[in-house]
RNA sequence: GCCCGGGUGGCGGAACUGGUAGACGCGCAGGACUUAAAAUCCUGUUGCCUGUAAAGGCAGUAUCGGUUCGAUUCCGAUCCCGGGCACCA
């Protein structure tokens, strides 16, 4: 009987699926004295391409451990979900003018399929899908909560907003507008990133996708919701130190957060005969006030609001039409045109506040209005825009920073020359000159010391300052999350209460975006007007929706609890699940899901609706799996692998192993059909070790004796180094299989082979081939899944080698080796190293300068 | 430009804490089985040189240099590839 591993594939799937044997009782039935283990796949996007080879690496990498966990003892969670509101439905929906909760069910009914095809042990019981009511309802209820809740700066965490402080003496004008701009959720006239292809908004973190994919995007100033992520810029920040994460990606998320520390400085706009008896003054923010002894002109953005107070009337015209026409360029194009900075004078004038300098202030939209206080000063000798910007416009250059590795007089004069004269722009630290009180300083102390300066004078202050910017929150699509939000007559809005979600999402014929810059539920009269419970007022509801982003922002804690009607997840059941210990996905999400998810956890955090800081105690991202052509897999390059393709000519098992064999989990690296045969036939070599072909039934070779000492120690070893390879931080998959290779060839040459080393070795092999083990194991005449079986122990002693091959250099070189007991005494080893023949023959006539010796590996002879 | 990774046989990749470079797999070559092929099994496989052989020598982990008895591993410089950010003051 041949490995038939499409009969056996199923085989098992139905019987692991008719015992439940992967379901996981939930905290109040599982005994928790044992040890707990998460093991979480990011929840892919059920598209209707169906799974490609990329997603099984990862979920077989989480797959392994989780099976690993269970025969370890552990109580383990291993679950799947789909995040299916997005865009492909919606515009599927629209040319086949059928309800994108149609496609999506298909689309999932395929990826289930697909990925049960591949055996993986998901707590199928558990499945959540992020377009169900009964899963966004929670969705919504989180974002009210959010909406509900302020940041409280002093205890530095959110805060219900009924507990917010509301200064005395307001109308209720003014006390709801107090309230609303305190809420970590807002509505807020920004400018946006809209994309008129896709008839949406994007935030900030989805731009540079969309315009890969050929959209173009383009500032507008629109009303939109925006979640305050900025008030927790600095626990994201901080919070990722004690993260077992790659270094790249807490690398990408600080970068992300940018955070900077400097000083603002304000600057009194000198008074015109025009502007007279006006106080105005520019707040500028810069990391180097060191330099401020160098600054001869200030920038506004051209969105900075001084901009039309402090232009003089002969300048008026010229500023004007700069500013609009910077308006009309997107964010893109003013990075694009970044070598050619442009600018306006507004004819104004402000004053250094440490040396009473007057200088110029201009327009410039190389000055973002977004971030720090959208004004800046203009050092062009020592920061490179600036210089750049000055040389163009012909502003004066002071030298005000002279690098450490100038010492003598001449080099210093060569370099303000070259400074003034614009050749140089040395932007890194050094020493004051040309500074007045903070001449001769190094930059840190000359940073302190202006600073000191300016707080006393009360020009400025120290400042901290990110380059993160609030999560815009809305979108205009239909396929999303509704937001639990109505908007009165009066012009006002207010929440929906807990008891009226979840707000659904209507059943429509067309979903043809309105063009108006509207969601498609705007053109739904029936869903938009409703009224207000609470005081029956007429009533429309938000039409925007939520971003995909929101429900894979909690989807990890619906998992625990996924029938709960109650609440979103149980107290108890978090606090004994939570936090994910391994969490692997895509380097995709580095960032953006990543923050998002860090964010809300945070928030519940502080709501005391969840119990840890971090959601996620272990990530690691799978590397993309290329054609076999070496580039990225794509249908129009024709070289895309089709998972069900390899599942009929090879098997799950194959697939699962190979998928873990190609090399490190991280890694880039091409698929081989070559390999994944390579594969395959190491299973069916595992089979024929233990299956009789003609008969179906256990070998002969396979006896029911102690294996001997060679074999325990083969045994032993294997067991240890698959063991440490599946603990090991970094999943060393590959290596593990290896060893497994290596054992099956020993097994090989062996005649007999104990039934006890068979068995171990397929407990070992079961994560990684499951299906297999199972088949295997239960033609052993076992009548439990192998699942149920312990993890094999190693045992030190069969571990330890008894004898090694210990190399003999002569400076370093290998010129002979020796088999010698395991610990043989230095002494000896060096004897034997120099009476070897032909260590012997080749220092002959030289001089011994010493002799390295390190037991168990070499002995150098080191001569002249 | 800046910030992270990474460059090892024909290919995917191994190599503990500085101590035998190339595990394992693919491919290739030779052999066995077969009428033949496939499948399977066995042997060999970094390159070059000497040798009938056994064996031995030289070079070798992107390049150049350094530290060390000894470097794929540590340090410095350079080149190349991948990912991210990109006027963030």
């Amino acid at each position: 009987m041949k490995y038939n591993y499409l009969e056996i594939e199923k085989k098992w799937q139905k019987y692991w699926e008719d015992n439940r044997i992967f379901r996981t009782p939930d905290p109040e039935d599982l005994d928790k004295s044992k040890p707990k283990y998460y093991a979480l796949d990011m929840f892919p996007y059920p598209s209707g391409d169906g799974l490609h080879v990329g997603h099984p690496e990862g979920f077989t990498a989480t797959d392994i451990l989780a099976r690993y966990k269970r025969n370890k003892g552990f109580n383990v969670l291993h679950t799947m979900g789909w995040d299916a509101f997005g865009l492909p439905a919606e515009q599927y929906a629209i040319k086949k003018g059928i309800h994108p909760k149609i496609r999506t069910a298909e689309c999932v009914d395929l990826f289930r399929r697909q990925l049960k095809a591949l055996g993986f042990s998901f707590d199928w019981e558990r499945e959540i899908n992020t377009t169900d009511e009964t899963y966004y309802k929670w969705t919504q209820w989180i974002f009210l909560k959010i909406f509900n809740s302020y940041y409280d700066e002093k205890e530095n965490r959110a805060k219900p907003v009924s507990e917010l402080k509301i200064p005395e003496g307001l109308s209720e004008k003014e006390k709801y507008d107090y309230i609303n701009s305190q809420r970590l959720a807002y509505l807020a006239e920004v400018p946006v990133n809209w994309c008129p292809e896709l008839g949406t908004v994007l935030s900030n973190e989805e731009v540079p996708e969309q315009i890969e994919k050929g959209f173009t995007v383009v500032r507008k100033n629109m009303k939109q919701w925006n979640l305050r992520i900025t008030k927790y810029a600095d626990r994201l920040l901080k919070d990722l130190d004690d993260l077992d994460w790659p270094n790249s990606v807490k690398e990408l998320q600080r970068n992300w957060i940018g955070k900077s520390e400097g000083a603002k400085i304000t600057f009194k706009v000198k008074m015109s005969d025009e502007n007279k008896g006006e106080n105005y003054s520019v707040e500028v923010y810069t990391t180097r006030p060191d330099t401020i002894f160098g600054v001869t002109y200030l920038i506004l953005a051209p969105e900075h609001k001084l901009v039309e107070f402090i232009t003089t009337p002969e300048k008026k015209d010229l500023v004007k039409a700069y500013v609009e026409k910077a308006g009309f360029k997107s964010d893109m194009e003013r990075t694009e045109l970044s070598k050619n900075k442009t600018g306006e004078f507004t004819g104004a004038f402000a004053v250094n506040p440490v040396n009473g300098k007057e200088i110029p202030v201009l327009v410039a939209d190389y000055v973002l209005a977004s971030y720090g206080t959208g004004a800046i000063m203009g050092v062009p000798g020592h920061d490179e825009r600036d210089n750049e910007f000055a040389l163009k416009a012909g502003l004066e250059i002071i030298p005000v920073v002279i690098p450490e590795k100038y010492k003598s007089e001449d080099e210093i004069k060569q370099f303000t020359e070259r400074t003034i004269k614009g050749e140089e722009c040395y932007s890194g630290e050094g020493i004051s000159v040309n500074s007045g009180f903070i001449n001769g300083l190094k930059t840190e102390d000359a940073i302190k010391k202006v600073n000191e300066r300016i707080e006393e004078t009360g020009a400025g202050k120290k400042a901290i300052n990110y380059k993160l910017r609030d999560w815009l929150f809305s979108r205009q699509r239909f396929w999303g999350e509704p937001f639990p939000l109505i908007h009165l007559e009066d012009g006002t809005f207010k929440a929906l209460d807990e008891s009226e979600l979840p707000v659904k999402l209507p059943d429509i014929e067309s979903y043809n975006y309105s063009g108006t810059g509207e969601s498609p539920l705007a053109g739904i009269d029936f869903w938009i007007n409703t009224t207000d419970k609470e005081t029956g007022r007429k009533a429309k509801r938000e039409t925007n929706t939520m971003p995909q982003w929101a429900g894979s922002c909690w989807y990890y804690l619906r998992y625990l609890d996924p029938d709960n009607e109650k609440v979103f997840c149980d107290p108890a059941r978090e606090k004994f699940w939570m936090p994910v210990d391994l969490y692997i996905g895509g380097a995709e999400h580095s960032v953006l899901h990543l923050i998002y998810a860090r964010f809300w956890y945070k928030i519940l955090f502080d709501l005391g609706y969840v119990s840890y800081k971090e959601p996620f105690q272990k990530l690691f991202n799978q590397g993309m799996i290329l054609g076999e052509d070496g580039v990225k897999m794509s249908k129009s390059r024709g070289n895309v692998i089709n998972p069900d393709d390899v599942i009929r000519n090879f098997g799950a098992d194959s697939m699962r192993l190979f998928e873990m064999f190609m090399g490190p989990l991280e890694a880039t690296k091409p698929w081989s059909t070559k390999g994944i045969e390579g594969l395959s036939r190491f299973l069916n070599r595992v089979w024929r070790l233990i299956v009789d072909e003609n008969t179906g039934t256990v070998k002969s070779s396979v006896v029911f004796e102690e294996p001997d000492l060679n074999a325990l120690k083969l045994l032993h070893k294997t067991i240890k180094k698959v063991t440490e390879d599946i603990e090991d931080n970094d999943m060393k998959f590959n290596t593990a299989i290896s060893y497994l290779m290596v054992i099956v060839n020993e097994m090989y040459k062996m005649e007999k082979i104990s039934r006890i080393m068979i068995e171990k070795f397929l407990v070992l092999l079961s994560p990684f081939a499951p299906h297999i083990a199972e088949e295997l194991w239960e033609k052993l005449g076992h009548d439990k899944s192998i699942q149920f079986e312990s993890w094999p122990e190693f045992n030190t002693e069969y571990t330890k080698e008894d004898s090694v091959t210990v190399v003999f250099q002569i400076n370093g070189k290998v010129r002979a080796k020796k088999e010698v007991d395991y610990d043989t005494a230095e002494d000896i080893l060096e004897d034997l190293a120099l009476y070897n023949e032909n260590i012997l023959k080749q220092i002959m006539g030289k001089q011994i300068i010493k002799v390295i010796t390190i037991k168990n590996k070499m002995v150098n002879i080191v001569v002249k």
